[in-house]
DNA sequence: CATGAATGAGACTTCATTCAT
DNA sequence: TATGAATGAAGTCTCATTCAT
């Protein structure tokens, strides 16, 4: 028996597809979480090749037959944890029913449960560590990611704005600045926060971000009483 | 006593010293500008110690003989680097005159300019990319940049709140909230934004730091008639 | 009896047998055309056994059904492409009826035809490339290419010499004297000749052939009216 | 005392030079030959770097302190063996005294001595067999061996027909029917010959290369009483 | 017969650190 | 002090061969 083998449900024998076929499909997850979690743990250059594969329960050479390089590995990691959700984003945007602090609210905890609360949130790290190093990456990662995921954002201060909820101020900006504080809530939980240091006293994600939240559509809030700034996109 | 702690800022009195003498006190300072680039281009462990001994016009041999290991030569260059800024923010923030609102407008101002504008402002971008694999840095790092830098602004946000300028809201998570912009630009300026890689509009630092000091003192700004919070420090 | 042997020419009378069958008596030969092109192309070691059974239109398990191993594969297709040839031209010289000028250019022509311009003529660079790393080949091919083509080039030379029509140089030198231009040109075709690369003025291999030979024969001709040495042969 | 360190001349202790010195100037020649011996035993793809580096007494980093790359060992390889002959020759040349005849005499039999009769002659093996796998090489190879070598050879015949001494034949041709043998002589003893294969009667190289020559001159000499042709070169 | 997923030894190259000079 | 040659462990990727289906 392989060291692999135990990995493989052990109670149902092949009751409806063969278990070489099985593996076969369930191979590409497998090495996606394997790597996600490398990636996260050590950074991009770092983590090994091998130690994704033995993760993963299978020798080095099987995950090249999945993935043709390091990279190629890592930009499936990048699209298969991150592009979705953004996409999905998007959509919200287009049909929600409710204010804009509901939706930045809404959008924001969607982003906590699904990124910030897990290794993919980590992925953000790698980039901000490594796309120095490795040029393609960045191409990649500024298109797949970055672009869309400012696009909402934008998208939200902008029907904020329009909507007369929001002052009229720089859509870009104040994107950066809702954004920010999640990214470094990520950053932070994937690097200091997970080495066994003692740095300042510890704060609870959800409250931080939820401080964030309210500090930030106070700021954002048009004093009552005010004309609403109906053609404030620049 | 390690052979390098002596060597932290050894700008020393050699007014007149021969050139050859002068030259030789002046290598530890060259040493650390050269790692100071080298880490910051392209992070810890993809820095060349080869590399940062050519840079400062020594041979890799000498560069060891003031520097026991590279990450003996990395916490050089922090102590360097960061350690001076942040204990004069401390002494600011006792002496201050002014209002609280004018004190974080000066503290950020200032950190702008010698860390944020600088290389210096990378090494939040080493730390944050390889702390989890090096964790004597990360040791190092919490107790000698963090946890002064924290100290430092949740004294901020306290004298605001004792002095009636600021909402009573929780210390911890405010201060979080202050210096999360600013590490999240010093990141981005460090990779994603060194990068020729076209993401979103581009965005001036001086803006968006500006933009989030607003939007967080509307946001911390106690309405006008509220009976201020006199011990709200949790 | 290796499993491959009596697979070295198995074009087999399967006149009338439904299509999936003539495919399947098919495969050796497609096997065998794909594995030249490619082990001429490359060379031994570096083809790739997955390409061979890709360009033959089956997978990479079935050629080892076929052929036990890559090794095993050279050599039936050494056998297929040399082998016949070699044994026609022994026939011929026994029989030839002209002079032997003629008959060495009838060879000569016959085996740029067949070989020089094919991708036949390849298997000598591989040979040329490789034998030392590869000591069963070695012997193989000794045995059942060199010896016997030698042999008849031999049998030429000592003909001309017995008839009176070439003087009376040592058979065994003549005879590599004769063969190594046109090796030298199927060599050349398949390494240098085959890059892009501008080297030297080219040359047309048809006149390369007709102006060794003439030289050849210009230097082997008897001078009129000398006696012709009747056992010169060494 | 490491493995190599018997390889130096341990008779005479640092008399001239210091030994890591002395060891430094000799290192790149030990490298070239123990990379030839190794390139021409096993083929450029096929030998190892760190056998190249046990040969010459090294690890296998140092070899890289020395040649970036397999591929720049290899080209170093190639300029030190063959570079500097192939000038020697065009400078004989251009200031021959005797006749063309014993012009080529002379340059066959010093190539004999210096190329062919050593491992430098294996060159032409690692070539033959691996150009068509590595472009860089094959450009290189065309550039700095072969197009100074035909020059040298067509230079030769030229000289021949205008002084009179050779038939008016085509000159390229001529040349390549020169270098031919040569050439075949030393993929013969680097490649089948130099296995322990017993292949036709073993022919002794110099009588192989005079016969060759012979029979060259035999073909391409005037016959007496003939107009020589002064404009013949093509 | 046929498939193709899986293996794992082995290749080139890099680089922090040492140490004789 | 200063040098820089030398080391060797470690990392990514390849490919002939096997074998369960």
């Amino acid at each position: 028996m392989r060291p692999s083998e135990h990995l493989v449900d052990p109670i149902a024998p092949a009751a409806t597809a063969p278990a070489r076929q099985r593996r076969k499909e369930a191979r590409p997850q497998e090495l996606l979480d394997a790597a996600l979690a490398l990636f996260v743990e050590k950074g991009f250059a770092a983590a090994r090749t091998d130690e994704v594969a033995t993760r993963a329960g299978v020798s080095k050479g099987t995950l090249y037959l999945y993935y043709p390089s390091k990279e190629e590995l890592f930009k499936a990691v990048v699209r298969h944890n991150l592009g979705a959700l953004i996409a999905e984003g998007i959509e919200t945007l287009a049909a929600y029913p409710g204010t804009t602090a509901e939706l930045l609210r809404y959008v924001t905890h969607t982003w906590w449960e699904r990124i910030g609360a897990t290794d993919a949130g980590g992925i953000h790290k790698v980039i901000v560590a490594e796309v120095r190093n490795f040029p393609e990456i960045a191409a990649f990662y500024a298109a797949e990611v970055i672009e869309p995921a400012h696009r909402l954002f934008r998208g939200i201060v902008a029907r904020g704005i329009e909507r007369g909820e929001f002052r009229a101020l720089p859509v870009n900006e104040v994107a950066h600045a809702m954004i920010a504080p999640m990214i470094f809530l990520a950053l932070h939980r994937h690097s200091i926060g997970a080495c066994e240091v003692a740095c300042g006293e510890p704060v609870e994600p959800r409250t931080l971000l939820d401080t964030h939240l309210e500090l930030l559509l106070n700021g954002l809030a048009r004093p009552a009483g005010t004309t609403p700034a109906r053609k404030a996109r620049r």
